[in-house]
DNA sequence: TTACGCCCTGTAGTTAGGTATAGGGTCAAG
DNA sequence: CTTGACCCTATACCTAACTACAGGGCGTAA
């Protein structure tokens, strides 16, 4: 696969698959003896899959990179592979506990705005709800 | 109050209350007539503290001022306010979505690894794993 | 062979949300 | 009336994650 055609297939731009290799991201990338024009196979596809994923999930590339970097560890390293995953583990319980501190604080918004349209009040009470300020001139 | 008085009571920095100026975030802000020296009041106070809210649940420097914007319209921007909410809140529901499959696949690899250290497998088994990540829907 | 599209590197610009620094003026205590 | 803490503007810098050139090489079809 030529660059472009990844960058089609992954529904990303070509600098940005370039920009991820700079980064690391792509790990080693193959390139053509003769014109030096970089080669990628399936497995570039599966990756950047996964950091698609990652990256909704609230990773930064960093991150998404240290997730990426247990896969070429040896077996010797299978101890500081669990360590690793598990800090991983620990760090998205936490953003998941952020996650539903703001759900919950949104799901209330919305409660006091459904409020709103059957009742009388002459405010938006969501923006009561959040405090209750002077606007910008 | 002084700007570094209303940093300190706001708990953020001079220059960030510099920079929210510049954005058009605090509205007008008053000056001493001599010195040109900025003059605040409990309202930039509880502006602040609106920014703060609406910065956490999710919303974006730009997207305060537009909650800020909205509040002077009557009721029937209501609707508007709550539509915003609600997209805040499925991007929130996608968010969780992905760090749910993410941490599965966390654990996945944790379990994987635990096998490797009491089994005789001669690779570290990481590797196999995260390439059977399931793909988004 | 020419034309056109895609590839290369390198550098620079963008948006978000600030943070830091330079070069000054101001205020209040001593 | 000096000193030090605080204020002013303007500009530059920072990280993240791209995005956009500029200037040149490669591939293929008519």
């Amino acid at each position: 696969m030529t660059i472009g055609e990844l960058a089609k297939a992954a529904k990303v731009s070509v600098q940005t698959l370039r920009f991820y290799e700079r980064e690391g991201l792509l790990g080693p990338v193959h390139r053509r003896a003769d014109s030096g024009y970089r080669e990628f196979d399936d497995d570039a596809l599966a990756r950047l899959a996964f950091i698609r994923r990652a990256q909704q999930a609230g990773f930064a590339l960093r991150e998404v990179l240290d997730l990426l970097e247990l896969q070429v560890l040896p077996l010797e390293a299978c101890a500081d592979v669990r360590t690793k995953v598990r800090a991983k583990l620990a760090e998205i319980d936490t953003r998941m506990k952020e996650l539903r501190r703001v759900r919950t604080e949104l799901r209330r918004l919305e409660r006091a705005c459904a409020q709103a349209e059957t009742g009388a009040d002459a405010s938006c009470p969501v923006l009561d709800e959040l405090g209750r300020i002077t606007p910008p001139a």
